[in-house]
DNA sequence: AGCACGCCGACT
DNA sequence: GTCGGCGTGCTC
């Protein structure tokens, strides 16, 4: 028997599968989609089974050594969208599997020091035996790098045979949470009658036995209850399981991340008409079992989720399970508890704030079918149910469901290609879809559904623009026009709460000399750096340089050195000098860096303890505080002028999320848009939620200009640490491109990137906007094989994006 | 990725 | 004349 194995180097060159003989102590239970152990060239690697076969082309084969994993831990399904991906998004298959798996799964390779004899080297090298004795799987580099002193010993040593260095895998980095219990087999008299035997001076263990005497049977306990409850150590439970009285058992767990949270259960609400008429064709999609694709265009509270919820309690009753997205940031308690309040043990949940064990044990919990529903980000897409009957994509429009690095897919792709597979309905949710989604459903492709009121008729909030131009003119230099300012305090007076919402991006905070208007740029990226105020640092947001905040500008040596833009911090520090009795919580990516910060900061301000919330893109979702009544944006065109085609789309977006905030509950909401382009119509269209407008004017754009709906885009980057190795290899590949491609074609470029150079490397790039070319993905195969990529520094990278979202 | 094979420069 | 640089090429 042979097997078919992808090996676990993550190159093109190695992207095939090469054939293993399977010994046949395996044959019996080996599968495809397990982790195999293989010898590779001189090396051991890790390798994933494609298929099993009678006979290979190749002879000598060599065989498996290993088998990894007792079960698949890909499906068969899994294994050929592996294949799918990586043809559809040009990236090594590996990549493709890697990116389903928990983290803990990847193999872990090291070169360590193996001792091959121990009485020379004690004889000849002594401190070296000493330091290998101590670390005994210390990297080789590490090693070097830790004990500079000790590297002439170890050529020596090892020229002499003494050491060799070996290839070392921890290829099961599979941790299990065990709980260890104690229990007896003894009767309580003959407990008692141990305990009286025993030594005067072991008074612990009398205590230990004492205690089960107490217990009303036998039964196993927690070791660490009973240490807690006589508050004693291991040691004297030990010597009772060693002497035969007590017996030790180990239990393997999951470890429950939501373990301690007590959430209430809850059971369906009603529906209104809407929503029925909303849930009525998936669920009749559902029960004749065909792939369809529904957009559910809902607006903020119309209660989708309801309809969501109660799709996949149809879908529990029929023994099938359901995958739920949210973006990672909208992944937040609230919406945990939702799924977990409805379908208890049901949920596997699995997103970003997760430890990697804690990830492992949730996707395990899918694997073994313990769960039947996952909740999770976009990687939850890969959750290895076998009997999937739904797909939901919620907030479908987010960008966050495309990944940006190898493999570039979009999670919507991938939901598609499953429902497909598994013949079941997938269902995309926003309140403001994409323009591709929406224009699809109006094309028919994907069945529309409306949700366009409120549950309990509540009214979407009052939106009030201000043109900051004007603000300006009646000599108003602050951040916080006459209109929100008054507001505020309104609302601190009544003891209400309020919403700031800040777009950071593309207003960052840069230093400026104010003679001569030189702007400190970082010297490896063509970028300027970022002023944190904190460590009085200069930052870069690319490549992690650092430095001192300069005290003269480094150009004409001037004092007159500035920070400009605003920054969450500068309109804490405004909002604190204007409104000093104001209490403020600011979220953005400094003060929610530590684990469960986030969540900490959410809790205090729904339970009250501020009355301002301060923040960036992450306070725009999900989060349902009844007393906001509030909601203010600083900067409303702050990303309108991004290099983006979709930045008019984003704002639009991100201004009805967030001032869907306001007016969640009885009282009602009110919404100031701040801008300096209040005329834009997506502001405009925004500020009166509506969303048909928009597209409409959207869409004229896009067709005027060629962008998607009505074109698709690839986009190629090329980087190299010398430009002129970058303009001459991308040229010839915009000539081959143009060659390779029909008329229908454009192809834009070679031009430098929107960030230039990143990390000393400079950037060009080439997009292609086309209607159909059904040459195109294996024209990029072969530009991708022709022009070698390496991984060190001074190579040329390429990276092709299909459909890309980051347009630098 | 990691290693061998292989073809050109400064040295015992 | 050799040791060693790292440029291609292969790994079932």
């Amino acid at each position: 028997m042979i097997a078919k194995v992808i090996v676990d180097i993550p190159v093109k060159e190695t992207d095939r599968p090469f054939d293993y003989k399977i010994p046949l102590e395996f044959e019996s239970f080996i599968q495809p989609g397990m982790r195999v152990l293989v010898p590779f060239g001189p090396m051991k690697r890790l390798g994933f089974i494609l298929s099993i076969e009678k006979q290979s082309e190749i002879k000598n084969l060599k065989a498996i050594s290993q088998v990894i994993d007792p079960t698949p831990v890909l499906t068969t399904e899994l294994l050929s969208l592996g294949k799918w991906l990586s043809a559809e998004t040009l990236c090594p298959r590996l990549f493709a599997f890697s990116a389903m798996l928990p983290a803990v799964l990847k193999g872990n390779y090291k070169k360590i020091v193996r001792i091959n004899d121990k009485e020379s080297l004690a004889r000849d090298y002594p401190t070296l035996l000493d330091i290998l004795l101590n670390k005994p799987e210390m990297e080789w580099t590490e090693l070097l790098k830790k004990e500079p002193q000790q590297s002439d010993s170890l050529n020596a040593a090892m020229k002499k045979g003494y050491i060799s260095i070996i290839q070392w895998i921890k290829n099961d980095r599979r941790t299990y949470k065990r709980i260890r219990y104690i229990t007896t087999a003894l009767s309580k008299d003959e407990l008692m009658d141990v305990s009286s035997k025993l030594d005067k001076r072991s008074l612990k263990q009398k205590q230990v036995l004492e205690y089960f005497i107490n217990q009303e049977s036998h039964l196993k306990v927690e070791i660490t209850e009973i240490l807690k409850r006589l508050n004693i150590g291991p040691s004297s439970i030990k010597q009772l399981v060693k002497k035969g009285y007590l017996v030790e058992t180990t239990e393997e767990v999951y470890r429950d991340p939501y373990a301690d949270k007590e959430i209430e259960r809850t059971t369906s609400l009603p529906l209104t008409t809407t929503q029925k008429n909303a849930l009525a064709p998936i669920q009749e999609s559902i029960r004749s079992q065909t792939h369809e694709v529904f957009l559910c265009h809902g607006v903020t509270g119309s209660g989708k989720t309801e309809v969501y919820l109660q799709a996949i309690e149809k879908i529990l009753n029929m023994g099938k399970e359901a995958i739920v997205l949210v973006p990672e940031i909208a992944l937040t308690p609230q919406m945990v508890h939702r799924f977990k309040g409805r379908f208890g043990d049901e949920v596997a949940v699995l997103h970003s704030g997760l430890s990697q064990g804690e990830k492992y044990d949730e996707w395990r919990k899918v694997l073994e079918g313990t769960v039947h529903v996952a909740v999770g980000a976009r990687s939850a897409i890969f959750a290895p149910f076998k009997n999937l009957g739904l797909i939901v994509i919620d907030e479908e429009h987010e960008t966050s469901y495309k990944q940006e690095e190898q493999p570039r897919y979009h999670a919507r792709d991938v939901a598609i290609f499953r429902g497909k597979y598994h013949q079941c309905p997938v269902v995309l949710g926003s309140a403001t879809p994409s323009l591709e989604s929406y224009a699809r459903a109006k094309k028919g492709v994907y069945h529309l559904i409306q949700l366009l009121e409120r549950v309990n008729q509540r009214s979407l909030p009052e939106v009030q623009m201000v043109d900051m131009r004007e603000e300006l003119r009646a000599n108003n230099h602050s951040m916080f026009s006459k209109q929100l300012f008054e507001k505020l305090q309104d609302r601190l007076e009544k003891k209400e709460q309020s919403v700031l919402f800040l777009n950071r991006r593309g207003y960052s905070t840069f230093v400026m000399c104010r003679d001569c208007g030189y702007v400190v740029q970082c010297p490896h990226c063509d970028i300027s750096l970022t002023y944190h105020r904190k460590q009085g640092m200069l930052k870069c947001h690319y490549c992690g340089h650092q430095e001192p905040y300069p005290s003269r500008c480094p150009e004409c040596m001037g004092s007159h050195l500035r920070y400009f833009g605003t920054g969450t911090q500068r309109v804490e520090e405004e909002l604190t000098k204007v409104l000093p009795e104001a209490r403020v919580i600011r979220m953005d990516v400094d003060t929610t860096q530590r684990k469960g910060s986030h969540e900490k900061l959410l809790t205090a301000f729904g339970e009250g303890k501020a009355d301002i919330l301060l923040g960036t893109q992450m306070i725009a979702k999900g989060l349902d505080f009844p007393k906001v009544t509030l909601v203010g944006v600083l900067a409303a065109d702050a990303m309108l002028h991004l290099p983006d085609f979709r930045s008019s789309e984003k704002t639009f977006q991100l201004l009805t999320q967030v001032s869907g905030r306001a007016g969640r509950d009885k009282l009602p909401g009110e919404v100031i848009i701040q801008s300096y382009s209040t005329e834009h119509y997506s502001i405009i269209h925004a500020s009166n939620h509506d969303y048909q407008s928009f597209y409409d004017q959207e869409m004229q754009m896009r067709y005027r200009h060629h962008y998607p709906p009505f074109y698709y885009l690839a986009m190629i980057t090329l980087s190299h640490t010398q430009v002129t190795k970058v303009v001459d290899t991308a040229e010839k590949i915009a000539d081959h491109l143009k060659k390779g491609l029909s008329s229908g074609a454009q192809i834009l470029g070679p031009t430098s990137s929107a960030i230039p150079r990143i990390k000393d490397r400079y950037r060009y790039q080439c997009m292609v906007k086309y209607k159909r070319e059904p040459n195109l993905l294996s024209l990029l195969k072969r530009i991708q094989e022709h022009y070698p990529t390496g991984t060190k520094n001074d190579d040329l990278k390429i990276t092709i994006d299909l459909n890309p979202f980051l347009m630098m």
